[in-house]
RNA sequence: GGGCGGAUAGCUCAGUUGGGAGAGCGCAGCCCUUACAAGGCUGAGGUCACAGGUUCAAUCCCUGUUCCGCCUACCA
């Protein structure tokens, strides 16, 4: 059989083809619920439906499949749970935007038809995210692929919200919520983003109604006529019902009861007295009331049972119909934008001499998180979860450590919004999503009924009859006339369900109770609110369990500026190109390197150019191997016997890297996995291990030698592929499949007569050898002290030399005799001497390589004022150290309090130090003295 | 306004029980040495933001200051 030859360079592309088209058909992703394997799970944090691979799901993902991947080598049975959430807004956002191209809208289309668009959009072109996942490598159990949609999801929805109403935790209820004036419909509190501004402070004078007006408005007058009230939203005003004032400022409270004339209108307001919502620093003391267009506002308007006047329409523009309002005024503003109506209105009043003052004032507006049109508050009927129950018992999971937050910082993230939570607005006025399973009889709630766009609907005091199927009568009167809600339910409220949902609830499956609670939860930071809190209360409520063990919270991707990607900024950078061009096992592994806890990830090209070049040098490592083994393949070996000091030191330090990996990837450290695994391939076993051994493979050292190397070499590149796999699944797997599987085997691709890496136990640790380990160490100090000679005097690196070593310490002269072919290999020599102390050669450059002193003899070649130089610089730094080692062991506090193995260390250490000191001043002597006896001649 | 996090090599960042400061990239020098130039060898570079405190000992613990991020909040 012929030796496979790999290419010189490693090429991604047709190897991450092969390998995920073929695991896939292998279905070697799938989780077994008959396991006898204990089960390991988790849910995937559903990306929308519309949604195409970012750079957070690629971090999220990758770092979901190396856990996967890993449990998996680990010996669990591993259920990853793959699907997408139907994004209602997003969702229906895109139709509709289809749909305007084509000259409709979804009113005229019409409801059922709109939702029939919407699934079709959906099996067409929905779920592009998925394709991308596959790609990325993500080893889901892709034949339980799940959609917050689908009839089996939307069963649980309705069960959950039947269940809730039922026991009073879901209600109706008319107040203002936050609205997006472009989506039209209600958002939730967290769906709106803050974003700080720079706008203005106007300060409107309301004339007092019971003062004398009949003369003009003075406005050096000193009698006070009228209060000066500042917004920041003087457009508002015309919906004004109160003034209030704090009830201690003594320059106002004289005005409580009495009534002010709001310009612009012919209504009279009254001046109350509120200690809650004014605050006697800000502004003029006084402020205007708009109980309808403002959350403060509003409460006030409950305290004191104020009237309250809407002056916008849904698309937040001016309504014909205010009451009170200067006809004059509303034809001016009519149907204006509540931006453009400001302006207008700002103009009237100045015209008018009711505004005396402007300044800036920064403050903060709220935008749609979709669509980032500013939110309007806004007074209309909306479905509510009572959460102060549910959030009570999720907070304490996670107190009582049933639920573990990864970082642990975050746990106060999370208590800090569980204590101030408010209760959660679920209903949104779109079609896409689950409707609300609640329906109104039109003779009971005749009184209630309103129109909008040609659809009933109906106020906060109307009786809806919630129910799991469609009531064919009402059940208070027997009528049958019967409308359903038009509301659908925000999407998080299906998503909250996603751990049990997806295993089959309500139905008690087999999934159910071997996967629920879930092992671990990976998502970013962005999301606690909006979905692992909301997941942990309705996980307790409905499974009596908490839905995961553990929480691992990651941090976000930004650019290499620290800049959060956006589409606007023109700062993204698309995984998907980045997988083209770098292969996605060094894009993977990027992530991971980068994945440090606790920090965001600043994303630079060069950096995944680096774990690319990481890449090429495994496979070189690979063709390197495979060039150096018998083509019938590697004997197995048990015995130890003959392992060579190498040998004992390269399983020494896999066994390191082993266990570095294991207990990294078991605390989610997944950045210090990756430097693990990395420094180890290429700095030890690349650089040391395989130049070690390149004469044995050669046969210089007999035939049992070079068996032994190989067998050594495949064994440790195995394990190094086994630990990398779960980073880096495409390379590993094509190199594993050509490997020699046993004695007398080799690889034939497709695992002929073997498995996929993914199906082979991670590595454990096996037997240290500390000792080589030390010895090799020594070697490796005096290579390198070679080796800095050859630079320094610029010895070219093809030239061999000649070098001496002296050791009073015969063991040390032992280890290097028995092992001086290494020194010959990795430093070029090729006249190697080794004796106790003699005569220092005069003509030589001189290092200290722990006890041994190593001299390379230059023939007239020395450049003696670099050697001079070399050695002035090395005895300074250690002049340097011995001086803070012996102040600390010459203070009588530190022998006395410090632990004993501390002191120790550092007197041993003090010995090493002074007899380097020595060495180097000798040498350094000796160099003056040449240098001096050159200059006489 | 409140809360959280960060400040370590030119850049990006590690540094978990306080005990001789690390990596990657970049930079400089020398090398196409038959696994790899997407490579090898060698090297330069840090008062660990600042000021105090605890300790025999502080990059690490405590306090304060400065400068950056982020989250959160109804001061009109």
């Amino acid at each position: 059989m012929k030796t496979k030859e790999l290419d010189k360079i490693y090429n991604p592309k047709a190897v991450e083809e092969k390998w995920s088209k073929y695991c896939l058909e292998k279905e070697l992703f799938k989780a077994d619920a008959d396991s006898k394997k204990p089960p390991f799970s988790m849910v995937i944090p559903p990306p929308n439906v519309t949604g195409s691979l970012h750079m957070g799901h690629a971090l999220n993902n990758t770092l979901q499949d190396i856990l996967a991947r890993y449990k998996r080598m680990r010996g669990f049975d591993v259920l990853w749970v793959p699907g997408t959430d139907h994004a209602g807004i997003a969702t229906q956002n895109v139709v509709e935007k289809k749909l305007h191209a084509e000259g409709v809208d979804r009113h005229k289309l019409g409801r059922s038809k709109f939702i029939e668009r919407v699934w079709k959009w959906k099996e067409e072109s929905g779920g592009a995210i998925i394709h991308q996942l596959k790609r990325l490598g993500a080893s889901c159990d892709w034949s339980r692929e799940q959609f917050t949609m689908s009839p089996e999801l939307s069963r649980a929805v309705v069960e959950v919200f039947v269940r809730l109403y039922e026991e009073g935790l879901i209600y109706r209820d008319e107040r203002l919520i936050n609205w997006c004036p472009r989506c039209l419909t209600a958002l939730s509190d967290i769906e709106v983003e803050h974003e700080e501004v720079l706008g203005k402070l106007y300060y409107i004078r309301y004339r007092l109604a019971d003062v004398l007006t009949s003369q003009p408005l003075n406005l050096s007058t000193s009698i006070i006529e009228y209060l000066t009230v500042a917004t920041t939203r003087p457009e508002t005003m015309l919906g004004d019902t109160a003034v209030a004032v704090h009830p201690q400022d003594e320059r106002y409270n004289k005005f409580i009861g009495k009534e002010v004339l709001l310009p612009l209108t012919s209504r009279r307001i009254p001046v109350i007295g509120d200690s809650i919502l004014v605050d006697l620093e800000f502004g003029t003391g006084a402020v205007k009331i708009t109980p309808a267009h403002d959350f403060n506002d509003f409460e006030a308007g409950n305290r004191h049972g104020l009237k309250r006047i809407a002056i916008f329409n849904e698309r937040a523009h001016i309504k014909p119909d205010i009451p009170d309002v200067d006809p004059e005024v509303i034809k001016e503003i009519l149907d204006l934008h509540a931006h453009k109506a400001r302006e207008r209105v700002i103009h009237i009043l100045k015209e008018k001499g009711f505004l005396t003052k402007v300044e800036d004032h920064k403050h903060a507006i709220g935008k749609c998180y979709r669509c980032k049109t500013v939110i309007e508050p806004y007074l209309s009927p909306q479905w509510y979860v009572k959460v102060k129950p549910l959030s009570d018992e999720a907070m304490k999971a996670v107190e009582h450590g049933r639920t573990k937050i990864v970082p642990q910082g975050w746990e106060n993230t999370y208590f800090e919004w569980m204590r101030n939570i408010k209760d959660w607005c679920i209903s949104r006025q779109i079609w896409w999503g689950h409707q609300i399973p609640a329906w109104y009889c039109i003779k009971c709630n005749k009184n209630e009924i309103y129109e909008v766009h040609g659809e009933k609907n109906f106020t906060a005091k109307a009786r809806p009859v919630v129910s799991r199927t469609e009531p064919k009568t009402c059940p208070t009167c027997g009528g049958k006339e019967i409308v359903r809600d038009n509301d659908v339910l925000d999407t998080w409220f299906s998503s909250a369900l996603w751990p049990f949902s997806t295993l089959g609830w309500p139905d008690r499956t087999k999934e159910l109770s071997r996967y629920y609670p879930t092992s671990a939860l990976i998502t970013g930071f962005d999301i606690i609110f909006f979905w692992v809190a909301r997941m942990m209360m309705v996980g307790l409520k409905f499974m009596n369990d908490v839905p995961f063990r553990d929480v691992y919270i990651h941090a976000l991707v930004r650019d290499a500026e620290g800049q959060k990607m956006s589409k606007s900024k023109g700062n993204v950078i698309d995984p998907l190109v980045i997988m083209d061009k770098y292969g996605t096992d060094a894009f993977r592994f990027t992530l991971s390197a980068m994945a440090a806890q606790g920090r965001d990830i600043k994303l630079a090209e060069e950096r995944i150019e680096g774990y690319r070049n990481f890449c090429n040098k495994i496979w070189n490592l690979a063709r390197f191997t495979l060039m150096n083994i018998q083509e019938s393949g590697v004997r197995s070996q048990k015995s130890e016997v003959e392992y060579s000091l190498a040998d004992k030191w390269i399983l020494t330090r896999l066994n390191a890297a082993v266990r570095e990996v294991t207990v990294a990837l078991e605390t989610y450290r997944f950045n210090d996995a990756a430097n693990s695994i990395y420094q180890f391939i290429w700095h030890e076993l690349c650089d040391w291990y395989v130049e070690l051994i390149k004469g044995d493979l050669r046969g210089e050292n007999g035939e049992e030698r070079k068996k032994t190397a190989q067998y050594i070499l495949v064994k440790v590149l195995k394990d190094s592929l086994k630990l990398l796999h779960p980073m880096m699944p495409f390379i590993t797997e094509e190199i594993w499949d050509v490997l020699p599987i046993e004695e007398g085997a080799r690889g034939k691709g497709q695992w002929a007569g073997g498995k996929s890496i993914m199906q082979q136990p991670f590595p454990k640790a096996s037997e240290d050898y500390p000792d080589a380990e030390k010895e090799m160490n020594s070697l490796m100090e005096a290579i390198k002290a070679i080796r800095n000679i050859r630079s320094e005097m610029n010895i070219a690196p093809s030239a061999t030399i000649e070098a001496i070593c002296y050791s009073a310490d015969a063991t040390v002269r032992a280890l290097l005799t028995s092992e001086e072919r290494y020194i010959k290999t990795l430093a070029k020599v090729s006249d190697l001497k080794i004796s106790a102390p003699a005569d220092r050669p005069e003509n030589a450059a001189v290092a200290i390589a722990g006890s041994v002193e190593i001299f390379v003899p230059l023939k007239g070649l020395i450049n003696f004022y670099e050697e001079e130089k070399r050695l002035a610089r090395d005895l300074e730094k250690v002049m340097k150290d011995l001086e803070g080692v012996q102040r600390k062991l010459s203070d009588e506090n530190f022998l006395a309090r410090a632990p004993k193995e501390v002191v120790e260390k550092d007197k041993i250490r003090v010995e090493e130090l002074l007899q380097k000191k020595a060495k180097l001043e000798e040498g350094l002597e000796r160099i003056k003295r040449i240098k001096s006896g050159n200059q006489a001649h």
